[in-house]
DNA sequence: CATGGTTTTCAGTAATTACTGAAAATTCAG
DNA sequence: CTGAATTTTCAGTAATTACTGAAAACCATG
């Protein structure tokens, strides 16, 4: 079944307004078209029907699904009998979103850690860079930890992820019995490791 | 203290690579540069002293402060016996991290989340419409369980969210228990909740 | 309420980014 | 191999976005 030209006005609706978020996030608006058509579609469609449907020229949408392909976010498939290539993009929502973050996490949070780290170990030649320097090592500390956390999430079934955000605020009954337990007050930014604490601090060489 | 001219080497690279991060994530290079250099400054800083520091004309630092207005991402300070405004940036990093993310929500996850639900009422045309519609039924779901859980997280003191992803990995010990303990097998997408189970899933109104 | 200091606005221009058509490269069936 | 089908590249151009200087608006003080 081929893409119905023009298309119908729910499916134009959703291109267009991801061609606007898309171009918002620094992606951009032909790249965000195509990325919401390909997501929308039923089944796998080649780059002269994007470039239909869309009204790009040919070109515009080769670089388009260039620039998809780099992301990571399409999955290329060849039909029997036709040698032209077809894009899709993946079933699972989720699986979309842990390639995106996971893509920009290397694009530009890594670069932007390597270049934090650099930073802190030079030393400050003035009070300038000192006083630079400890706000750095906030930002630094604060990316890595949630990268941290990140992958361990990243790490989980989909299914599990869900279920972990559907506790909310609910896992914080734990953590609230420990701090009783272990007898403090939650106050310090460090998590100020506990001998006893069921839940040690990671070992990350911290940069200090 | 007055700004340093020029400013210290590493003062100029901390600030150079976030204007070019911020141009990646859709915030245009200036007003990331602006942003790094109120988040670096050990005090708050006028309009005249980030053009000479970053040599932009006046005007431009103008339009860039009133967008960190806008964002929430600056406060405003008036020094006694000077009439001029000077900024500065929150001292939490993570303060920071939670406006940045409270404000994009605002601006481009709720309209998106909108524009999915009103697509997601009205009846399909086509087959072509019917399906577009059961992708967006998965994302719309996806993205309110971020949020639902982003909403979650918001509410944490600073520590105790930081702790929370300290944690990471751990937590899901207390998911696979409850599996275990309520006999289920983690397999489908939705939570499937389970009566007796201790974190019954929200009763948002979930469009179907 | 006039004045000098300060910030904002905005029309014009510069810089950047996106898009196109034509040509080159690639691929594969015969 | 050859050539038709397909994809990619790229120089030129269009569209968008960013930036500036000059002028207007604002505003605290004498």
């Amino acid at each position: 079944m081929p893409i119905p030209h023009p298309l119908p006005p729910l499916n134009r609706e959703f291109i267009t307004h991801f061609g606007e978020m898309g171009s918002r996030w620094g992606i951009n608006r032909t790249v965000g078209q195509i990325y919401a058509l390909l997501y929308i579609s039923s089944e796998p469609v080649n780059a002269d029907e994007i470039a239909e449907a869309l009204d790009f020229s040919r070109s515009n949408v080769s670089m388009g699904l260039k620039e998809l392909q780099a992301w990571r976010l399409v999955r290329l498939r060849h039909l029997p009998g036709d040698r032209r290539e077809y894009f899709e993009a993946p079933e699972d929502v989720w699986e979309i979103f842990r390639v995106l973050a996971e893509e920009r996490r290397r694009r530009e949070v890594e670069p932007t850690l390597s270049m934090l780290r650099s930073a802190l170990l030079q030393d400050p030649g003035s009070e300038a860079e000192r006083h630079a320097q400890a706000r750095m090592r906030e930002m630094h500390d604060l990316i890595d930890r949630l990268m941290t956390w990140f992958d361990d999430v990243q790490k989980l079934s989909p299914e599990t992820a869900l279920q972990l955000m559907g506790m909310g605020a609910k896992v914080t009954r734990v953590l609230e019995l420990k701090d009783r337990l272990t007898g403090r007050t939650p106050r310090p930014a460090e998590p100020a490791p506990t001998g006893a604490a069921p839940a040690p601090s990671r070992d990350k060489p911290k940069v200090t």
